[in-house]
DNA sequence: ATTCTCATGTAAGAAGTTACATGATTAA
DNA sequence: TTAATCATGTAACTTCTTACATGAGAAT
């Protein structure tokens, strides 16, 4: 589990409240990991718990009072034993892949207006992370190791969206070909044989 | 969830058992989604409850009997209806990028030794998929749909195998140009400004 | 007074992971 | 006869998701 850990790097980069840590994971972490607002408490209490954070209640002059968590000596011997472990590969789980794959099966139409849809978010988001590229690190090269890891992760989310781009236009691409529209759809491969895929 | 639809997807394709499923899931299917046979054994007795498959004893001449299961017009019904519904984005989980933003509070060298290994493994996948695609889809403008998808999905696979290459290759480039090797590294952000990211 | 947002949670259930179990057939 | 492999599962546990809950202050 790297939820965990994820933690553990966004509250060396700076103490979080669950809250702030919420929104982070919406942002700039959710690049690369998401989570809910409830997944971060349950966390958050068994981290303390564990005694890799302590809190501090904070109070605020116009808001409720904050539990502000720092990461302990305890946490930071975990993060990096985490950190230097091999690692094994994420799960593959993408739920358009699976619908591309069985668009014979279902309403082809339907589904190629759906993934425009997707290309669109993703247009989108390339855009923001392209502007947030150029707004917080327009000179790369200077950047201290820690800015330049926030940096190269940046990139990766960038790159993750022209992926996304690639791929959906080449789908897209491949089904609205006028010369092939109205080959047959919908066979039924019940009974055929293996092919060596 | 998306595995129940992903057995119907693979069913419709060609009727098979739990073991077939697992060496699937463990090839193609596997460019998009992943699963254990306790996973699939457990979901197969779970869709056969619902009335979405049904399955027949087939005895084999050297071998134990195997379950061989096939889409029932419920399931085929259900797999229409899920393709048609809009899609919510897959949830981002990569436990490299947690550990690429979070170098600093490690070892480095350590990670990189473990990021040089995975680009390896990726650049091994490209290749396989290369060969899959040169071997089984000589000539992609002649399928027709339900083979052009299967085509369409190897190629995701094969772009994101080429998205990781990039991402790790751009990481370990700018970590390893030598004028940057002995800039501070571990540095303490507990109390630092949030900035605008 | 009531509604709204903020910050923090709880509870129930679905899904996924890890370890172990069973019967059959085949190979040594 | 013992070990190995194949096909099919069970059980226990962890994690994730979805829906709901609470109290504090702010706005109307």
């Amino acid at each position: 589990m790297a939820l965990e850990h994820a933690i553990l790097v966004s509250l060396r980069e700076r103490a979080a409240s669950g809250s702030d840590l919420t929104r982070r994971f919406d942002a700039s972490i959710g690049y690369f990991w998401t989570a809910t607002h409830q997944q971060i408490y349950r966390v958050l209490g068994r981290m303390e718990v564990d005694g890799w954070i302590t809190a501090e209640v904070v109070p605020q002059a116009d808001r409720p009072a904050k539990k502000v968590y720092a990461v302990t000596d305890a946490g930071r011997a975990e993060l990096r034993r985490w950190i230097a472990e091999p690692t094994t590969p994420d799960p593959v789980r993408s739920t358009l892949g699976v619908k591309m794959r069985g668009a014979s099966y279902g309403d082809r139409a339907a589904l190629l207006d759906d993934l425009r849809t997707q290309l669109d978010e993703h247009t989108k988001r390339l855009s923001l992370y392209e502007f947030l590229a150029a707004r917080d690190f327009p000179d790369p090269d200077v950047l201290d190791d820690a800015d330049l890891d926030i940096y190269l992760v940046l990139r990766g989310g960038l790159l993750m969206e022209e992926f996304w781009i690639r791929w959906l236009t080449e789908y897209l691409a491949a089904h609205t070909r006028t010369d092939r529209t109205d080959r047959t759809d919908c066979t039924d491969r019940t009974h055929a044989k293996e092919l060596p895929r």
